[in-house]
DNA sequence: TGTTAGCACTCTCACTCGTTGAGTGCTAAC
DNA sequence: GTTAGCACTCAACGAGTGAGAGTGCTAACA
């Protein structure tokens, strides 16, 4: 019997076997299905159907007298379903999250992350996409005590980065605001690395000395390698221990060191731009995730820019729980970023 | 026979037994000590003085026919000797390990715990001292694009802080800068919580608007709160994955929750002004570190504040090792916060 | 033709029970 | 004081066993 369209009912009984499955984390058996979710059939047709279904490749057997355990395949087709009405709902507990603690761009990743990890108990990353063509929008000298100054460098789009550099004792906050002054001037609307090139050409014309030139050359470096990468911040990682598929010490350390290999993530996060993307084992591509999903959520920053949240997690995982903390907590950084 | 004293023999014999304990984490047999350390002697001597060890509290025997396993007391022994002579050697590895990337104060805690969780193979935590009576220096506002502005208040300690907040659009750079001066004017020298008062009383009078007063006192309020607790940072946290303690998920998620109550942590390594101590154990007066030892060493901060640096792990642990790291991230983070 | 009851079968899990090997304590001899 | 030898103990390992869960198949029923 050639059993290729899966009708209604075997589409109810492998939704009730996965949702069993990501609570219980054990094989699902007919006779669980017939008692708690469909209780019009018994066991023994649940028996047949779950038969088909597994000659279809939605499940698969431990061994043979083990419960179902649903396949990759099994799992596509359920998050497809639920990908199709998924409810944008912006979300009050997550925007109230953040209002708590954010001073800088730095801040609201990680604080993304921790969001993440807190509303779903799984790792959370957090991409923050690459900025290329940074621009100098203003740069200036604030005074510290004993000879040091805070070189302040602002971009065009809002970035800030700061550091401490040495400066002559007898600079008052006057004199270093005339110089931020000139270097404004000179330096505005370039891009970082016209910047650099441009302090290693005429540094004595802009009347700065040596020491402020080299931290500004060396700032805008850093800047600079900083913003023309992604950069990826991770939180909650140690949350994989509440899941028994990691109650292995080895399994569970495997995992977190290939959660340090942030390039290879990266990837995983970047080569989405669509609003919502799962994952699901060996689809990530990495061998190390094989039995892990991926769940991510893309996020605008201004006009071109995209931002990736997501959650790593085992593969029995309660997508659409997990897709809507994605979506509200994305939401809150296109807002946060958006200004 | 009373046998009260500890003689060299004893002594060497229970070096041995530390020794080998830390390295292979199993109960030690007469027969090791008398093959690999005490060559001299054979294992029914051995066996004798391990039995004197035993009946004076040095050793244990998780049952009978197992190897020896060394006592708190043991322990206690062996670290009271490590700390004599000490070696307070400073470390290029370290110094060249913070050279790569600090930015910004709080940078150079997380830099210290990475650097003490690297070397170590631990959990590292740093405890940065907490400052009372900030004072501030300058206080001033970075023209933004697009109606913003970064206000930076820098402390008479060098802390700097800074947000992001609107102002009127047609404020530039000098506008800016002359509000900044005033507020300099008025404000510096005061504490935190002065100005966060005066702010209160005096609004008018100083010329700003509502909106960047309301920032200054936000930020003023934010940085107290920050530096009027001791603030503490942890690093390499699943570390302890690597020791077969901590082979049991359970256990390695107890000791991961326990990191996450900072406050007793921290108590911890405040209670503590001596250049290092060893808590084995009990001895840190946690229950759920009650097969741990914390090490820890403190470093200078200016004249009179203490921070500081640690490690937690099993209680079987290299202690000459840790303490020559601690020692060494320790004086790094002292000159570090000296200038 | 779809559904169900019944039954034989399979496989894991938990438990028991020898066996093995490491390590000790004790005694007697050197 | 040191050592060899021996009896003893106990955890760890493996094999064997029974219970329980779950399946597939067949036959009967609506």
């Amino acid at each position: 019997m050639a059993v290729h369209p899966i009708d209604a009912r075997k589409e109810r009984i492998l939704h009730a076997i996965i949702d069993d499955y990501i609570q219980t984390a054990m094989p699902v058996g007919s006779r669980t299905i017939s008692r708690k979710y469909e209780t019009s059939l018994s066991s023994a047709t649940i028996r047949n159907e779950m038969s088909d279904l597994e000659e279809l490749g939605y499940l698969a057997q431990p061994h043979v007298s083990a419960g179902r355990v649903p396949s990759v395949k099994a799992y596509r087709l359920y998050v497809d379903d639920l990908l199709e009405d998924q409810p944008p709902r912006p979300d009050a507990r997550a925007r109230e999250f953040f209002s708590r603690r954010v001073r800088q761009m730095e801040d609201v990743f990680t604080t993304a992350a921790q969001a993440i990890s807190e509303f779903t108990r799984y790792t959370a990353v957090v991409m923050m996409p690459k900025q290329t063509e940074l621009r100098v929008s203003t740069l200036q000298l604030v005074p510290m005590p004993r000879g040091a100054a805070l070189l302040v460098i602002v971009t065009d789009t809002g970035a800030i980065r700061d550091t401490v550099i040495r400066v002559s004792e007898n600079l008052d906050g006057d004199a270093l605001y005339a110089i931020s002054r000139t270097l404004t001037e000179h330096l505005a609307g370039r891009t970082l690395q016209e910047v650099q090139e441009m302090l290693g050409a005429y540094s004595r014309q802009m009347g700065g000395d040596a020491q402020v030139l080299q931290g500004i050359a060396d700032l805008a470096a850093q800047m600079e390698r900083q913003s023309a990468t992604d950069t990826l911040t991770v939180g909650g990682s140690h949350n994989i221990l509440n899941y028994p598929e990691y109650s292995d010490v080895e399994k569970a350390r495997a995992f977190l060191s290939a959660l340090e290999e942030k390039e290879k993530l990266m990837a995983l996060l970047a080569e989405n731009r669509r609003p919502f993307a799962v994952r699901i084992g060996p689809e990530t591509g990495l061998p190390e995730m094989a039995d892990c999903s991926v769940v991510t959520a893309s996020y605008q920053v201004g006009v071109d820019h995209h931002g990736a949240v997501g959650v790593i997690g085992p593969t029995r995982m309660p997508y659409g729980q997990v897709l809507s903390a994605l979506s509200a907590v994305g939401q809150v950084l296109t807002e946060m970023l958006g200004e």
